[in-house]
DNA sequence: TTATACTTTCAGTATGTTCTGAAAGGAGCG
DNA sequence: CGCTCCTTTCAGAACATACTGAAAGTATAA
């Protein structure tokens, strides 16, 4: 069983992760990667947080799919282990690329829809309005695309919003 | 009756909404104010959308929460009547402070706590990863609590963003 | 090819969230 | 003060999501 503390992470890691539109079990698979030493099994997993196999499972996958942790292979070991991507900078780029991919690009693309389709349905004062709204988050839409293009990228920004406030 | 294109869009909104950690009358509340020429009342959001009268009330109370819609009074009558914030720049900006507060906040916190509490469990690696993903969540947190000071700050950013990625 | 070891899928169950509509609360009018 | 109108609260129902553990699938070793 993990360290005392590391739990109470795990567990306050595992209830914010719904806020974060992942459900509890992969954010305590996550904290707990993040506070393991050394690549964990499912097995391990299973055991560490009281889950069952197939939910372990199926959050690993998911886990992956959000990018933030990575499958490793042990030559003449059959179990599969998992690691989460060790570098904080990283793995903020990672989660800040896919929650864009899943809550801001569909927002985006709901909106473009509507003015393209339903223009003539509209109040003029309504019709501004969304129009207002589009531009923004296209003007957002760029920026955030080029922030999160590659890790080298989001460094630079954070640099300059460092020293833009710092003024 | 909402025009059946705005129907769409608020169908597909309201979908989204479960993506953006609110659930989905609450977001079709909210696109149906969006395109709404007018205030609109209580008895109309319930008809419009076909919900109880129960269920909008307390989805607009959680929005007023947010800051993404505001009631007016009308002299004479009796009825509240609700406007979202019409102003697209004022609400992603209303949108973004809420969310840092649910999201970020709580998730920048726990790593805190964890490492004023738990450090003596911990192996020298894991202590060091999490001592830069604080860090890092700290340097964030400043640049998101200045860049959300107000309206006014949000706009200088997103100028400085949009000069720095046309470079 | 078969057996074993490991992971993933699946159907059913458990839990959590959302919604309903009746009841309660609050405010204004007469 | 009582009535009416409007909103909010509440307990229970409906719905959605998360989880279980057996079954199925996959890969490796013999």
């Amino acid at each position: 069983m993990a360290g005392k503390h590391s739990e109470h992470f795990i567990e306050s890691w595992g209830s914010m992760g719904v806020l974060w539109g992942i459900n509890r079990s992969m954010a305590r698979i996550h904290a707990f990667l993040i506070t393991s030493e050394e690549p964990v099994d499912l097995d391990r997993i299973t055991e560490a947080l009281q889950i069952s196999r197939g939910n372990a499972s199926m959050c690993l996958k998911e886990l992956r799919n959000w990018g933030v942790l990575q499958r490793v292979h042990v030559a003449g070991d059959r179990h599969d282990y998992y690691v989460a991507e060790p570098e904080a900078m990283k793995m903020l780029f990672l989660i800040a690329r896919e929650r864009k991919r899943r809550e801001f690009d569909p927002a985006l693309h709901s909106i473009r829809l509507l003015l393209t389709e339903g223009k003539t349905e509209k109040h003029e004062a309504v019709h501004a309005r969304l129009t207002d709204f589009e531009r923004l988050m296209t003007t957002i839409d760029r920026i955030l695309t080029k922030c999160l293009e590659d890790e080298k990228m989001t460094k630079a920004v954070l640099n300059l919003l460092k020293s833009f406030i710092a003024r």
